[in-house]
DNA sequence: GCCAACGTTGGC
DNA sequence: GCCAACGTTGGC
């Protein structure tokens, strides 16, 4: 089992948002990004855990745990010609994006980018690095375990 | 809204 | 295959 770190704009999809969404799962569409779309494709199974992060607001930061819930299938938006996601080059014989549902398993205190770059332990990871701009970023099992247990109070 | 960092595009 | 120009991300 792999672990992960999901970046989505709360305007978009806040975790509010998608606990009340059927099965408080939703598609994770949208990925332009092919090391991104690559993570999801290849490597993400059913089962693995992920942190629920809210980018590019007032307060950015993790806001729950998450796990995935389907396996990586042709992102529909990029078949939508209304979708700011569409994407001319793709199309069904010949899918470009693909994403898995995403489940989200409980809703956590926000914990924000200054408490995450305070622990010695997170130190590495990419999230914090200068310039990271990555939506999806793997996370070491021990930076797992160290925020679910340590900051957030949880069994990881 | 600014802007640093990074990814993509396309001419050559 | 290089690389300049352009577009996007996302914290601040």
């Amino acid at each position: 089992m792999r672990y992960w770190l999901m970046k989505s704009e709360p305007s978009d999809a806040s975790v509010d948002a998608v606990l009340a969404m059927p099965g408080q799962t939703v598609a994770w569409y949208g990925v332009r990004n092919y090391q991104a779309r690559n993570f999801m494709r290849d490597q993400m199974r059913v089962g693995d855990k992920a942190f629920f992060y809210h980018s590019n607001c007032a307060e950015p930061g993790i806001v729950g745990l998450a796990e995935v819930a389907k396996l990586a299938y042709p992102d529909q938006t990029q078949f939508d010609r209304k979708s700011k996601y569409y994407d001319p080059k793709a199309t069904p014989e010949n899918p470009r994006w693909m994403n898995v549902d995403v489940r989200v398993v409980q809703k956590t205190r926000l914990v924000g980018l200054p408490e995450l770059r305070a622990q010695p332990e997170l130190a590495q990871m990419r999230i914090l690095q200068r310039g990271n701009r990555l939506s999806i970023t793997p996370l070491d099992p021990r930076e797992w375990t160290f925020i679910c247990k340590q900051l957030l109070g949880v069994k990881a």
